[in-house]
DNA sequence: GTGACATATAAGTCTGACTTTTTGTTCCTG
DNA sequence: CAGGAACAAAAAGTCAGACTTATATGTCAC
């Protein structure tokens, strides 16, 4: 799923990111690269080349005669998918899908108020569409369709704002959803009042009712922090 | 200023990173590890490290047999600052700051409400400190020290919001309000109406008041998004 | 036209030697 | 004893060359 084998510095890449972001190896932490490639027993180039990718995700820094240093968590790029990604995967999943959460709560309903003025009249058809996707498979534990119609929908109020930064958080928030099912506890059918706001949100998109989109929006943005709360107070 | 002459793959990063992002080479565009590696004068393993840090922002995907093709704008990493550097110092650099205003309008309303709730009482103090900063240079021609104030007062901000995604966009915003009076026409002294609205802010936070930090925030952002449409309409 | 097979190509990998920067120590001098 | 200059060691950085592997494309038989 991830950017997997891509080579071998890729493979080294899914255990040493994930170990680094996980805290395995506190901030200050010098590791070297000679050894690292004996650890992971690949050449040096492959090393020298997976370092290179962590230090462009600022995870790390490199300096000469020091050897690799883990940086400060305030210094990560937290938006890179892949420390995403790795972050989801590990220990501090609850703290990151929280921030994750109120980024979409300030995101989405500023980009669906853009979406209902920018979207095209196709955007809006597959927003009606996705949204009676969602209807249709609330009841009747069909969580794994009524996810697929979740993460489009949004993925294309995203899109359809118009900006590119907002779009490419279409990946992150499909992270979020998907984790929300898979991992957190969902036993139940979705909340049927978040149904119907999505198809209000659709609505409100096709009429062009800027306003609207925006406040149904941060409603259920809302109540996805307020369904945090309940999981983890 | 920028990550800068980090080692030989850094100048050529430095090269070709900006030519990629300005559409020198548009998507689907086909290089040559040998060929690149030759064109910079270094080597292959020099050369290899680049690619994999451009791959690793998302900006080329390399296969074998095939070569290094550039990606489409649409999937590029547009948060990594780096490449919203690159993207600020080319061509189609208004189009980046619109991106990146609007999405300040989003974020910081949210994380002015935030850090009322969570700032603390240094924070609060250095928010202060900063907004009467802004008061101080913002007559007579004092662009440089007003603008230093301003940084530091959006970032103090993110920071206080004690979100680590909203901390994170502290650079880009930099960059942006750095960006303004630097490169776009910034003459006169800036609007007296912001900077009472910086100060309201700072006295917002300290009183805990999210509501109206959250408000007046947003007139903050909104101001910046109507100054973008002045210059470029 | 379709499928199996061969081939050329460019990335991927490994190794070893060499260079450069930086840190920490040593030792000299005031 | 303080301060600084010279030195040595350590680790990343760079390079060159040989080899491996995947794969797009062309070829040939059917």
């Amino acid at each position: 799923m991830s950017t997997a084998g891509r080579g071998l510095h890729g493979q080294v890449l899914d255990t040493l990111g994930p170990a680094i972001t996980a805290g395995d190896y506190p901030p200050g932490s010098v590791l070297r690269t000679d050894e690292l490639a004996q650890r992971f027993d690949v050449s040096r180039s492959v090393m020298r080349e997976a370092v290179r990718v962590l230090e462009s995700m600022h995870l790390v820094e490199s300096r000469r005669r020091v050897g690799v240093t883990v940086r400060p968590r305030a210094e990560w790029n937290v938006y890179d998918p892949q420390v995403i990604r790795w972050r989801l995967a590990g220990a501090d999943r609850p703290h990151q899908l929280r921030s994750l959460t109120v980024l979409r709560s300030a995101i989405e309903p500023i980009a669906a108020g853009l979406a209902a003025r920018n979207a095209t009249s196709e955007q809006c058809a597959e927003l009606t569409r996705n949204a009676l996707g969602m209807v249709a498979n609330s009841r009747g534990h069909k969580l794994a369709e009524y996810l697929v119609h979740d993460v489009a929908f949004h993925r294309v109020v995203l899109t359809a704002s118009g900006n590119e930064m907002f779009a490419r958080l279409g990946d992150v928030v499909a992270e979020v959803l998907t984790g929300r099912t898979e991992h957190e506890v969902m036993f139940e059918d979705p909340d049927p009042a978040a149904v119907t706001l999505h198809v209000q949100v659709a609505e409100a998109v096709r009429e062009g009712d800027w306003r609207r989109a925006e406040d149904l929006t941060r409603e259920i943005t809302v109540g996805a922090l307020q369904e945090l709360d309940i999981l983890a107070p």
